[in-house]
DNA sequence: GATTCTGAAA
DNA sequence: TTCCCTTCAGAATC
């Protein structure tokens, strides 16, 4: 009677952190589950019809969550939730589409009762309007993506057996002779995209997930179109394929603002297919997705994929499309379109299993709630409610604990973190570090960040640009001042500027600096769910308790 | 032709 | 709910 688990009726799943197996059950549970809440003692996980597919797709059967439910959970499980849990991971795969002929494809039931349920779907029913074939239903091809997104939101996701076009041949090896290997889950996430040709790798930044794309690549042989972020992650591809693979930099083009190379391997940027010049017109630069010979579409974080693109992406089911993503979380609620557009996940490992492996540092996560003055308090009431979340973080007692984080890790490389460019500046000029914004010139970014990696400097304050800027060195040590609206995603970044191996000690330190009872504590319980989620534990301090602590 | 600035969009 | 950063195209400048 000492299980870690609370499961209850409305599928809904308590931890409890600290109780004995906690983290193995938290392991296991976090493959169908979804996290909601993770106060310090007690987190809530939510098994929702997403998660479950997930797990579904990528191998985790209902027997599977059904056992890791009853093996922690405290009392007896509900029956109730035993049939969800059931429900949803034998739905998946209960409707296959099938390559049909005259342009058609056959979309089958496998059961009578599923086939009634889907023949009265109202979101279903423009796509069964048509021919129908004994028990099976005839969709014209271009409907592929529309039907597969229908299905998902009727709660019956497809598996998909129509296959795929093959794009333009185009050869390249990774080299090999050069000492490029696949680790073993490189290899594996490879391998789960390859057997079926679409779908989501989920790995943590630093691990590697360019490495997978190029593998993909080499394995297909095909054109191959990749879609980023940014323009400086496009030249980070460029520069990875030329130096981990055997293809001519003729053959990579980049497809930007500036540049409109069309090459058998390109590499574009989301903004430039979907730039418009007015709200009505249309986008000029969508067609790219739709060009023939692509045989390889890869989104890159796939998880701010622009909604613009989904349409196309409804579009060339018949492409391979591999999804490249640090988290699966979206704040917009449209995973149930990456999952049916791009496809479900079909590769993922817990961060803290490759902490234990060496391919990531360890991660020690503090927050520390800091004490508000009485003038502070009385500005913060006043404010009216949009003001409040900048009122709150501009702390002027952020400062001292700032000084004392710096002395604790002195020597360290260390980022100051925050939202409020005026907050940050003032911060950098009391502790006479340079301060990296938006507004920094490229000239001076590349000098800043050549002086922290070489450690001449070892105190760098950066705005949100570290959440962009992928050419931002890593460090040892991040504090983080100001954090916007309780972005996980913001927070899954945030980390990842910290995560990369270190020698010596592989070992990172992660300070949250957090206004006592003010919306930012709010907004930090929401970032930690990421945290939680990867089995990062989050200790609480007070100011006092850490400085304390740090003479200790 | 390359660089730098601008406003708009997201 | 905000603030912030980035990108794009087009125009101006050398």
């Amino acid at each position: 009677m000492d299980g870690p688990l609370i499961v209850q009726g409305d599928a809904s799943v308590l931890l409890e952190v600290a109780a004995p197996g906690a983290g193995d059950a938290r392991e296991q549970l976090a493959r169908f589950a979804e996290l909601v809440k993770a106060p310090e003692h007690v987190h809530t996980y939510r098994i929702t019809p997403l998660s479950v597919w997930n797990a579904a797709a990528a191998g985790m059967r209902a027997e599977e969550m059904v056992a890791a439910l009853r093996r922690w959970s405290r009392y007896q499980v509900p029956p109730a939730v035993i049939r969800t849990v059931n429900d949803l991971a034998l739905r998946f795969g209960r409707v296959a589409l099938m390559p049909g002929e005259d342009g058609l494809i056959r979309v089958a039931a496998d059961s009578a009762e599923v086939h009634e349920a889907l023949a009265h779907d109202r979101l279903l029913a423009p796509y069964f309007s048509g021919r129908t074939d004994g028990a099976e239903w005839l969709v014209p091809e271009i409907e592929r993506g529309r039907l597969k997104r229908a299905l998902a939101y009727a709660g019956w996701p497809a598996v998909d057996h129509v296959g795929y076009i093959d794009g333009v041949p185009l050869g390249l090896s990774l080299r090999e002779d050069a000492g490029i290997r696949l680790r073993h889950y490189q290899e594996e996430a490879t391998a789960s995209f390859l057997a079926t040709g679409e779908g989501v790798v989920v790995l943590p930044c630093g691990a590697g997930k360019t490495v997978v794309g190029m593998a993909v690549m080499a394995r297909l042989g095909m054109r191959t179109l990749i879609l980023v972020t940014s323009v400086t992650a496009a030249q980070q591809w460029r520069a990875e394929l030329l130096d981990k693979t055997d293809l001519e930099s003729e053959k990579i083009g980049l497809y930007t603002g500036r540049s409109k190379e069309i090459r058998p391997v390109t590499v574009a940027t989301y903004q430039v297919l979907t730039h418009r010049t007015s709200h009505t017109a249309e986008m000029p630069h969508l067609g790219l997705l739709r060009r023939q010979g692509w045989g390889l579409v890869i989104y890159d974080e796939v998880h701010v994929l622009p909604a613009p693109v989904f349409q196309t992406t409804s579009e060339i089911q018949a492409r391979r499309r591999l999804g490249l993503s640090a988290t699966l979380v979206r704040e917009d609620g449209l995973e149930r379109d990456v999952f049916a557009l791009v496809g479900p996940k079909r590769y993922d490992v817990p961060w803290k299993e490759l902490e234990i492996q060496g391919w990531i540092a360890a991660a020690h996560c503090v927050e520390i709630r800091v004490p508000v003055s009485r003038e502070l308090r009385m500005a913060y009431a006043r404010a009216p409610g949009r003001a409040r979340p900048q009122v709150a973080a501009d702390n002027p007692q952020k400062r001292p604990l700032v000084e004392r984080l710096l002395s604790r890790h002195r020597g360290l490389p260390v980022l100051i973190i925050g939202t409020y460019v005026s907050q940050l500046e003032a911060l950098a000029a009391q502790l006479g570090a340079p301060i990296l914004t938006g507004k920094t010139g490229q000239r001076r970014r590349d000098r800043l960040f050549a002086d922290f990696r070489s450690g001449t400097l070892k105190v760098l304050v950066v705005s949100k640009v570290a959440n962009y800027a992928v050419d931002l060195p890593d460090a040892a040590v991040a504090i983080q001042v100001s954090g916007s609206f309780g972005s996980r995603q913001e927070e899954a970044q945030r980390l990842g500027r910290i995560l990369r191996p270190k020698s010596g000690k592989n070992q990172a330190h992660f300070y949250a600096l957090v206004s006592q009872d003010t919306v930012e504590q709010d907004f930090a319980e929401r970032r930690h769910l990421f945290l939680a989620e990867q089995g990062y534990e989050y200790e609480i301090l007070t100011a006092k308790e850490l400085t304390e602590g740090a003479d200790a």
